[in-house]
DNA sequence: AGTTAGCACTCACCCAGTGAGAGTGCTAAC
DNA sequence: GTTAGCACTCTCACTGGGTGAGTGCTAACT
């Protein structure tokens, strides 16, 4: 059904953007398919029900909307979401009362830990009524901050590194002969000498510098080792692509009607596990540097085709960099997750600037 | 109906426990309701369906079957259940391969990391089908191994504890003051020497020892505000029942019929969030110092009233002790339960031992 | 042309009724 | 004490009609 368009949003013209619009709003809402009357109830389209069916008819022709059966009323296709959260959604504020209650909470947490980014994600979800997640911000290579060993055994040793951008890594060191702590403190000296601020790579050549020869000491050969151990263990936590991972709110997707089979769920759980694909987003929206939303066919993943996520880097570009956001039924209120998202991510972004000030 | 007792088993005649040990075994297999008919095809009871009828109608009198309906076979009750556990279930041995198999993969992960405790959780899932438990080992008043302080801004340090048991704890400290890096390393050898192999009680103690006076020196204070740091993270520490939880197969459980529904599935996992409830088991667990076994109702909460928890604890009283076990509907393979998280948690204690020998 | 009222048509949903099948409980005989 | 036989109960799957929501189309209206 052609027709001339008046003003037109993205390739749509208003009044269809506006009945989109409000298709999608109700059955975010309501989560059951949306009829032409119930629209022309709840909305002042000034139109009636007959010309909302002429245009959904439309909309569902350019694949928009969808329709479960003949006389059931319209869902939205995730190609309608997509041009919902990129045409159509409006601002969603956030009101300055609760702008200031999450910002006290974050206050009240112990700064840059664990609880930090378990804050976060529960902020998401109850801002929300979806899933929040944060990951724990990981640079892209990591720089030690310091280094320390302590002794076990008599021939194991805990190595602790301490990353420049706060996260730490633990592992035991075999030792090739009984070795005492201060012997252990002596190397962790030079350990740190030689390691501090850098990267793997960089103490591997400064390892690799190291004069060698026949009647070195033990203290340089423990060095060596440890060294060794320290720059497998930095390697390792640097081709991880998430370190760590906190959610909240699973009990609310859980919820969501769409979700009410027990298979459903466990696809979400799926998906959550599914740590390649969660890393491979990760990666994604810290090189785009800014917010990115996934909906549902356009994850890749089978598990995640019934899933939308709403993810935002927070960090600073060279040093660090975690993603936060939220997961929940394509049926997600986009809007409303797009501005909790993003104020989370700044707020995460203030609180890091702080403290790398 | 009563009956001359030939030989008994806990309270019940030979025959009966027979066919009770069926039924739940029939049950566990199927998850339908067992017929006397399906008993006698598929056991070799050497009676006929009307006395395995008569049986299981004194059974269900007992209170150790129940019956959805009329015409439906029989279901065990949680009595039932509790009856099988202690006096019918037969040992399940694990085979010696698998064994192997499992102490090859411990030996494989890094010693005592996190790694070990998902090994842990993932090995009960594997064998038993329902999910595994891990908790890392805690101990009730821990005592430091080390300390550690390094500058993170001007007026923010970050204290990290390492406690003797392995785990450790990082906090953020406000200083007074602008502070270098070499005032935190004196502060931190004193901090060293005060607290090394001391619990928060003794560390509090000593801090009050220490002489106070006017002109007291910079590092002194910075002693005492530290050492205060350190006492209130320690008794934080000391007050979690659970530091760390980690399952695996949790999808097993949610593949089970009883969670089919979405509803039920959340219980599962209000459950698993109930860290108070699930505190006070590991400390009934580690009290009792063997395997215990909580069936649907005998578990206070509600939401727990569906699954049953088999948990043994590990490492050594007096120094730190975790959890291992399994949780899954009331139907489930206690026997084979038993034996898995027995082993595992007797594999943990050998490897517990190792690391404090 | 764009809009609207009217109306036929299509489905999902609910409800009751039915027949089959599974499984018990009871009784009388062994 | 055990068993065969049988009536009885109850679930489950299937069926068919009635209902209501909602569409799609058409013809009239602006």
């Amino acid at each position: 059904m052609a027709r001339r368009p008046r003003r037109t949003i993205g390739s749509l013209d208003v009044r269809s953007g506006e009945i989109l619009r409000a298709v999608i709003d109700e059955y975010v809402l309501s989560a059951t398919p949306v009829s032409s009357g119930s629209l022309v109830t709840h909305y002042a389209l000034g139109v009636s029900s007959a010309t909302v069916r002429n245009i959904l008819s439309d909309l569902e022709a350019m694949g928009l909307l969808s329709h479960p059966h003949t006389s059931a009323g319209r869902v939205p296709t995730d190609a309608g979401y997509r041009y919902y959260v990129q045409v159509l959604a409006d601002e969603w504020p956030i009101p300055q009362v609760e702008q200031r209650m999450i910002r006290h909470q974050f206050g009240q947490v112990e700064f840059a830990s664990e609880h930090w980014f378990r804050l976060a994600a529960s902020t998401l979800a109850a801002n929300t009524g979806t899933a929040g997640l944060a990951t724990t911000a990981k640079p892209r290579a990591a720089r030690v901050r310091r280094v320390d060993l302590v002794a076990v055994q008599d021939r194991l040793a805990l190595l602790v590194v301490l990353f420049r951008e706060g996260t730490m890594k633990q592992t035991l060191q075999n030792l090739p002969d009984s070795t005492d702590q201060d012997q252990l403190d002596r190397v962790a000296g030079l350990l740190n000498v030689l390691a501090v601020e850098r990267t793997a790579d960089e103490i591997d050549a400064a390892l690799a510098d190291l004069p060698r020869g026949e009647g070195e000491s033990a203290d340089l050969e423990l060095l060596c080792r440890i060294g060794d151990g320290l720059v497998r263990t930095m390697r390792e936590f640097d081709a991880t692509l998430i370190d760590d991972l906190f959610s909240d709110g699973l009990l609310n997707v859980m919820a969501a009607p769409e979700f009410d089979r027990s298979e459903k769920v466990r696809q979400v759980f799926a998906a959550l596990e599914n740590r390649a694909y969660l890393g491979s987003l990760v990666e994604s929206v810290a090189r785009a540097g800014s917010i990115q939303i996934y909906i549902g066919h356009e994850n890749g993943p089978l598990e995640m085709q019934d899933v939308s996520l709403v993810l935002a880097p927070y960090g600073r570009v060279g040093r660090a960099i975690g993603v936060v956001g939220v997961l929940g039924p394509t049926r997600m209120p986009y809007a409303q997750a797009i501005a909790s998202v993003e104020f989370v991510s700044g707020l995460m972004n203030e609180l890091v600037e702080h403290l790398y000030a």
